[in-house]
DNA sequence: ACAATATGTCAACTATATCTTGCAATAAGA
DNA sequence: TCTTATTGCAAGATATAGTTGACATATTGT
């Protein structure tokens, strides 16, 4: 399940996966696999992209639809 | 920081510690970490957790004075 | 005092998130 | 066409999330 909501919000504040791989610390890849769905990343990581997109965890991360209960 | 959060939405539930792990699908350890604050989950299992609590990410895991911007 | 339940914690192990490097593909501009 | 910027993808390495098992410490009930 791709994580549209990210993606919005990240070209929304005209930043580059690069961009914001920087500002959080991670790398590129790392955010391109987020957004791409294939990832299950750390609360933590969530927390920076939040704040470095000015939003919440329930805005980018939470979908009423969650797919499996799989930790 | 330890996330009294979660504690309190787990004892509204009244379910102890072992309880939720086993409904979430990890053990009590990695519950009781997460509780002590002393962790940094999984996305998925935020997710798990809130969907076993009635509660979203930001009600469990937000918290409008977030630590530090680590990954 | 005793037993049972719930939690904290520690060490060693396994699984996986994240990094690093590199290459391919696409789109936009000169 | 050529270049540059952006993104996708993949293999191997490292850091850390999560497991397993065991023991200690409350706490509560009998």
């Amino acid at each position: 399940m791709k994580n549209i909501k990210l993606k919005m919000a990240r070209v929304e504040k005209d930043l580059t996966q690069e961009e914001l791989a920087d500002r959080v610390g991670v790398t590129r890849q790392t955010i391109g696999m987020i957004e791409a769905g294939n990832y299950n990343p750390t609360l933590n990581l969530c927390i920076a992209i939040c704040k470095a997109l000015d939003r919440t965890l329930d805005d980018l991360f939470w979908a009423e639809d969650q797919p499996e209960t799989d930790n």
